[in-house]
DNA sequence: TATGAATGAGCGTTCATTCAT
DNA sequence: TATGAATGAACGCTCATTCAT
């Protein structure tokens, strides 16, 4: 019996090519990178993978995959809204922290209404919002979100400020740890009380 | 004080490249397209530009200073901080309904802690964080805006949040009219208020 | 006088090649396809075979094997010469129509002095030369053959002039039954009086 | 003004591509060799034509055109049938031995019912059948030509007889001399009065 | 200054072949 | 002996850039 196509090579590249495409970014990632980060050959990569765009697409189904339980978890427990939220963004920024490159790259390739390469980028972007919008739900159902505004923008407003706290903290490589710190509590107060006094 | 004729060529340039850029995104987007949309050969765009992506940080330039010359005439008027932002809020949702191509550009590309393709992009996007901040930071001096959240990441937020709307609307071009027509209400109030109750 | 088992395998794989080769021609038939149409995996066909090569030099192997028995056997035969001319065409014309896959592959890859692939690929329409060369000779001996013509051209002209006709059949498949069962009489009636009145 | 795009330099290409792909065959032979071949770049070719199966399509194309030109001419001549037949035979010998390259790509890629690449390879081959057709139905109305034999099957085997003799030659490059010498008289000698005595 | 044909490095992808199992 | 995953050279094609006109 040959080598069995196994799993884990198909997430050896799939981690390599996280790792290079959160560095150059999709466009200038090449086939040959990823291959040589994988410690692969080029031919490999097209065992598992369709084409250069499947690895992407595969790269966010698994990550949507991740996020689905995570969230079911979520709005499952005993938290009221405002707490899961809370509770949310902590764990949100833990992750981003934890996984840099992964995060960079699901923020660089995620968020492009033109040049959307694969489904799965938006799906992933799409699939967020929907769970967000859900806790939403919840909490104007039972009082503790408020019920004048629409719940689109208000999702909206949440995640694209989250990120873009984490954008800036990429940005800033030197002080990322500060931001990332300081980033949860004032969100959480932002969403409390709003900007103005 | 009459200026130089200005170079007309190189704005057409510029022109046609917004319109494929937005289209297609920066990747997709070749010198023949620009140069057969500006109604020029190619080898006229290097008369114009060092190379492909000084076409890029030209357009993300020019917007620059448009940014920089409107946000000192808001800072300069007599409104109240939150009057100025309400007011900034509304603009920005009627610039980018007005300027669709460009305004998913700026989105697209200028987004990229990662893969960055030029300086431009990055100081276009600075420099709103840094108006925004100056106008929080005028607003905490008077009081009209809170003293207890990072202003960083209160511009962040602000920014961030209306970006993710706009990104909403251009997922939904159906529904892009009556989202950009809510935005600025809703965004303000969250502003004002935050999201719980 | 018991052969020994026939390697079945080595039969199994030469005939799933025929099949392919002939619906897609020697370089667009890989040996994934061969593989897979034989049941059987990539890796068996280099224990039977030396390289893709060698597969198309066995199919031509083989035909040359049965070709020359049965050039043998009507060379025996009681038939006068221009008979024996007569029930070969007959019999051709059936075996390609009862054989179409692997006749077009003989066709195809057999008339190639350029990018002739493998030597068999030529010994196999060397050897059908040859023996018809040598029913003419037998003719051209006895008399019934015309002795002021070359009989390289001769029989060049003879096997040349049946395969045109069968490509034509196989460029009009809708037609193919008429064409190859008017084809030996035609063809026969040419041999006997050419052309012209 | 640049440099205009010459239709010397699409012959430039044209040429070299005759002269690889009847080296090599054309599924041997790469863009590179023929960029190589012709003194010109990769990218080039690209100029000239869309992609690699274009420029065999181009090189029949433009046989077809002269062929169409010299059947017309001898057409309109004042020669009987078989005349032209034997003017025909006698010119066609002499081309394939002037452009042996030429006619050996033509042979090799135009005669495959199975893989045929374009369509311009059996367009070419259809019109010469169809050219050799009309020339037997001037005859067969005029009464040179024998009216018990489908002129299909008649132009097949001539065409074919032609042909394979000119392969034969190929083969045998040491007589091919002898061989092209001695054809047009015997194929007229077949044509005119058979095989068989 | 404007042109656009020529360039060629570089990319994504294929597929015959190998070899550990 | 059979397997089929891994290999990597090789291919067709693209496109930013150059430069003769």
């Amino acid at each position: 019996m040959a080598r069995k196509r196994t799993p884990k090579m198909k997430d050896q590249i799939r981690k390599a090519a996280i790792r290079i495409i959160s560095e150059v970014g999709f466009h200038n990632c090449t086939t040959d990178k990823i291959a040589n980060e994988a410690g692969v050959s080029v031919g490999t990569i097209y065992n598992y993978f369709a084409d250069k765009n499947d690895i992407l697409s595969y790269i966010f189904e698994i990550e949507q995959k991740k996020l689905r339980i995570y969230f079911k978890r979520i709005k499952k427990s005993e938290l009221s809204v405002p707490d899961k939220i809370k509770y949310l963004v902590k764990e949100y920024y833990k992750f981003i922290y934890e996984n840099k490159k992964l995060a960079m790259l699901l923020y660089d390739e995620g968020n492009k209404p033109v040049s959307g390469i694969t489904e799965g980028m938006l799906n992933y972007t799409i699939l967020i919002h929907e769970c967000v919008k859900e806790l939403l739900i919840e909490g104007v159902n039972n009082g503790s979100v408020r019920d004048n505004i629409d719940l689109d923008i208000m999702a909206s407003v949440m995640i694209g400020g989250a990120n873009s706290i984490a954008f800036m903290g990429y940005l800033n490589l030197d002080k990322i740890d500060s931001i990332f710190n300081a980033a949860p509590d004032n969100l959480y107060n932002i969403f409390q009380d709003g900007i103005f006094t």
